[in-house]
DNA sequence: TCATAGACTTGGAATCATTCTAAGTTCTTC
DNA sequence: GAAGAACTTAGAATGATTCCAAGTCTATGA
């Protein structure tokens, strides 16, 4: 069963780009909407050949290519890790808990973004950032992070 | 002509962490601290060479490692590109201006990171974070990056 | 309906930053 | 000054990612 609503979007969003929406694009983009982890390529690789046992690492890296271009999929890197990728399209930053090195995605609302803007310095105009947290997390903020917010960052 | 003062704390800073300071490990301390761009390991190698012309890439990968290890030197990293490195040890975040590829140091005030960590929602407790503004700079940021602050983050 | 061209997929080779390895060199210490 | 540890070195190995060449699919238009 698939979701016609998410397909139709993905293929506006690909022919937007003059992009096809192929089997392979199609599957690689639902296995990532399904866990929203943030999978590296080897991984998201292995469970699509769940179900397309045909496909190749290659192809995944392809299809990831393609979502990134039309914007469905952005790109996550931490360190010199391999890259992940995640379809939370929010502006968000990370925190990477060190003790299981989960990573978890802590929504940023547009005024602190504005904020993190406003407090460059003179000469400085911004287009993107990129804002990442590395320490522990509580048990329950892994597993349920719906705690309210205390001052601009929002729990994702 | 060294700088007895730097190359007696790098013997200190070293030996606190049980290693050696040898002739290859200041050269490149040296290096890193005369051009405050953010090389990368083969960057630094091409510099060092010139005065050390028989060190090898894996001893500038080794003493990199070394000074990163206790802490006279941190790793910087952007998307996959090769580890770049810095010798500003003083808490700060980076600019890249998207057009020249430049990095800039953005210095952050510990009243900012306080700011940042506080904004966290409850449940997260971080012992470092990473900003990364990517953008354009104007010129006279990019060659004197000394105008005032405007509400936190402070031009290094 | 069929031919054609362009877009996609595939497996394997190539790339490139980084790490590993094994051998030789240099300190330290006793 | 000998033994052992710490270092350096060149080159091989690793691993994520990209490239390549060949085959397959799909839209178009005669």
């Amino acid at each position: 069963m698939s979701t016609p609503t998410t397909n139709d979007s993905l293929t506006q969003r690909l022919a937007g780009s003059g992009l096809r929406a192929t089997p392979q694009r199609e599957i690689v983009y639902q296995v990532l909407l399904e866990r929203r982890d943030h999978p590296t390529a080897d991984e998201l690789f292995a469970r699509v050949k769940t179900r397309m046992p045909t496909i190749s690492l290659a192809t995944v890296y392809n299809c990831l290519e393609a979502l990134v271009h039309c914007e469905l999929v952005k790109q996550v890197n931490f360190e010199r890790e391999p890259t992940r990728y995640c379809s939370n399209l929010t502006e968000h930053a990370h925190f990477i808990d060190t003790a299981t090195g989960q990573i978890i995605d802590i929504a940023m609302p547009p005024e602190y973004v504005a904020r993190l803007k406003d407090a460059l310095p003179a000469g400085f105009s911004m287009d993107d950032v990129e804002l990442n947290f590395r320490g522990s997390a509580a048990a329950s903020a892994l597993k349920n992070p719906a705690s309210p917010p205390q001052s601009g960052l929002i729990p994702a």
